[in-house]
DNA sequence: CGTCTTATGCTCGGGATCCGAGCATAACTG
DNA sequence: CAGTTATGCTCGGATCCCGAGCATAAGACG
């Protein structure tokens, strides 16, 4: 049911300044006239909105570098006392964050190993609470400066929490807890879905409306997106195309379906075609096979990267994408002939005479947490949550 | 990418008159009070906004029934002089079409049977003809009260045009002949992709945001849809679930791929479980088949009623809907006692606690051209319609 | 070196939307 | 018939957007 929500005045009116914040984030360091000659805005009302901006905190304006005849323009930037947001992404090993400006541009990366050494150095509660006296932190030096925390982990996501971080050997959990009393809004993410944000957004597919990004690692998860937004479904769990049924019916999947696309397209696959046990680390497990050039494994390489393509081509013609963009070790699966051919094979005769392109993902392993920079900037930069920085910073 | 479209202040003015006719259409029949209340309009805007948009004969407003205490209120009913779209449901043996007005109401259905007399009556030269001298004699009727023409089409549709209809035997069809030198836009969806999108927005799925529409006739069609409006994907050709490989790799589909659930859930694998040849008439052979008793039948039901419930639930999975809706033949399959034993065994176990609740869909044959109806009137009640729709009016 | 061209920023008046407050109106209640 | 309630209408103020005109700062050119 479309809903028809009220963008009352109060917060309409920042409805064209977010529109330049939102070029400001796709376009860093654009001058303020390529900004209104792209929004549409004429120079009278690019004067006033970027004034207010301004006096809002929001961006700051120095002169442009000079290029050719005419008056010099200024470049856009965040404000130094503009607004930040706080990207985490938790991985099997370590975690990572960073703190992003209003255009996108990160400070730096702090990488985080799992406590190790204790015996539940890498529980929940741990993990949480370490991540916890981050984001304090940096609460205390950003204040209300910090307006959301985004947080990317290797799990299914349910409702805002996670449901099942498989990797993590981790079941549900309640991560309300990392910010829970200081009044900032957590989003969370399914790690591959926010690579393929971070794709569709500042990747390789920024020209496409619908894209559709995979990635895979142990298993496989991706999404669909379409002008840049994830598909996520009534509880933000979309996206688990490793758990459709394209595989062997006989096997079962820890996710408790059978034949699931998942066991047919990574290192424990490998491991089957080659009448080899299950690997501990199915992922070291596939990159070692794929450095191999003996013919076992050479075959064991094009039998999982025919599932590959054939997967693929499937998601085309249910999905239609303009785009697929590949990550993790679908970039080397992609390399060996079967995929092609398999993809070809797969596709409807409508879309073989110009089937979706597929590309190599350009973010690699900052996937996630670019696209939890994109998933916090796109809340701190809503016209509601503008509205409500602009009338705080007035009434200081 | 998300694109930043200017939305200039000469359509942006009519944003909240877009919201009132969205709400009429919502709710047929709502009193002036009740929209001013749903959508937060003060009374002072309330009443701007009415005398504006009668003045521009997009409504009009009669006194309502009274109930209660309090000034009575009006009631808004579509303007007789307002905009109206001709919605056409392309089917096998037929083709219906309807006008409809700015509420959603509809006039009288026309139901216009193909020329079988003739040789070639059902080709894609003589039913377009046919329809176009309809339009024709709509737009004699309506002038430029026809704001849109909308087809729904047994095809796959790519770029806004027929690529294949296979129960048609059509290749690709160029449509642009309904409309060409009118000045009216003509929009083409799939039928099961509109009957989907009327489901999500006056069917069985109006309160769900994420929804997915399955329909069995011959092979399965459906959709997702998101807040009402359907995922298309990059060319209009997404939606095609038939022809994801849920099925028996050594089975060719008349697509091009190889294994493709259509291939499992309708009259034709109903046959084939029973060991008959191919039947000419796959819906009509399912329908037997249902109707028999005997143990072979119920067996072959069974084995199609799984197959249909266990790519539900692989669908369920990769998409995460609040609902599904099933249509056609796949609502007395979901009767069979395998189809619930097959979903649920499908699901991931983050599923299983709560899963998508499945209903039958209840527009019936006439969903897609409800859903034709919602696509016209999605763009005859956009912003830059209606403050086109105003401007000329205006100037008359 | 001065003038022209070009591109851009700034100012200001007018039109339009939205809001809030106050008043007017038309039903029901007792 | 007066009181209550819900709603419609009017009006002034705030804000945004637009267009036109003017101001400004660079390069181009003789």
């Amino acid at each position: 049911m479309p809903t028809v929500s009220r963008r009352s005045a109060a917060t309409a009116r920042w409805h064209t300044a977010a529109q330049v914040l939102a070029v400001m984030r796709q376009h860093p360091g654009i001058s303020r006239a390529a900004m209104a000659q792209r929004i549409g805005l004429t120079r009278g009302l690019a004067t006033e909105v970027t004034a207010r901006l301004r006096a809002a905190h929001l961006l700051t304006e120095e002169p442009a570098p000079l290029s050719g005849r005419g008056r010099p323009t200024t470049v856009l930037r965040p404000h130094p006392e503009g607004p930040v947001v706080l990207a985490v992404h938790l991985r099997h090993e370590e975690w990572h964050c960073a703190v992003a400006a209003l255009d996108g541009t990160l400070g730096t990366v702090d990488i985080h190993r799992h406590d190790t050494g204790s015996p539940d150095g890498r529980s929940p509660a741990a993990v949480l609470d370490a991540i916890r006296r981050t984001v304090e932190q940096t609460y205390e030096r950003y204040g209300h400066r910090l307006r959301a925390v985004s947080l990317a982990a290797p799990a299914a996501i349910h409702s805002g929490h996670l449901a099942q971080a498989s990797t993590l050997g981790w079941g549900p959990v309640d991560t309300s807890v990392l910010t829970a009393g200081l009044g900032v809004p957590l989003l969370v993410g399914n790690d591959a879905t926010l690579a393929g944000v971070a794709e569709a957004r500042t990747g390789a597919a920024v020209t496409a409306g619908t894209a559709l990004h995979l990635i895979v690692e142990v298993g496989v998860g991706g999404t669909l997106t379409v002008d840049g937004h994830p598909v996520t479904g009534g509880h933000g769990a979309a996206g688990e195309y490793g758990h459709l049924p394209f595989g062997d019916r006989t096997l079962a999947c820890p996710c408790g379906a059978r034949g699931c696309w998942d066991l047919e397209v990574d290192g424990r696959a490998l491991a089957r075609h080659l009448g080899e046990p299950e690997p501990g680390d199915p992922r070291r497990h596939a990159l070692a096979v794929l450095g191999r050039t003996d013919d076992s494994a050479r075959e064991a390489v094009a039998a999982v990267a025919a599932s590959l393509g054939a997967g693929v081509a499937a998601l085309v013609n249910a999905h239609d994408p303009d785009i697929v963009t590949l990550g993790g070790l679908a970039i080397p699966l992609r390399r060996a002939a079967a995929f092609g051919v398999a993809y070809r094979d797969g596709l409807m005769s409508l879309h073989r005479a110009d089937p979706a392109t597929i590309v190599d993902a350009v973010h690699g392993d900052d996937g996630p947490l670019q696209g939890a920079v994109v998933l916090g900037l796109d809340h701190a930069t809503s016209e509601p949550a503008i509205a409500d920085w602009a009338d705080r910073h007035r009434s200081r």
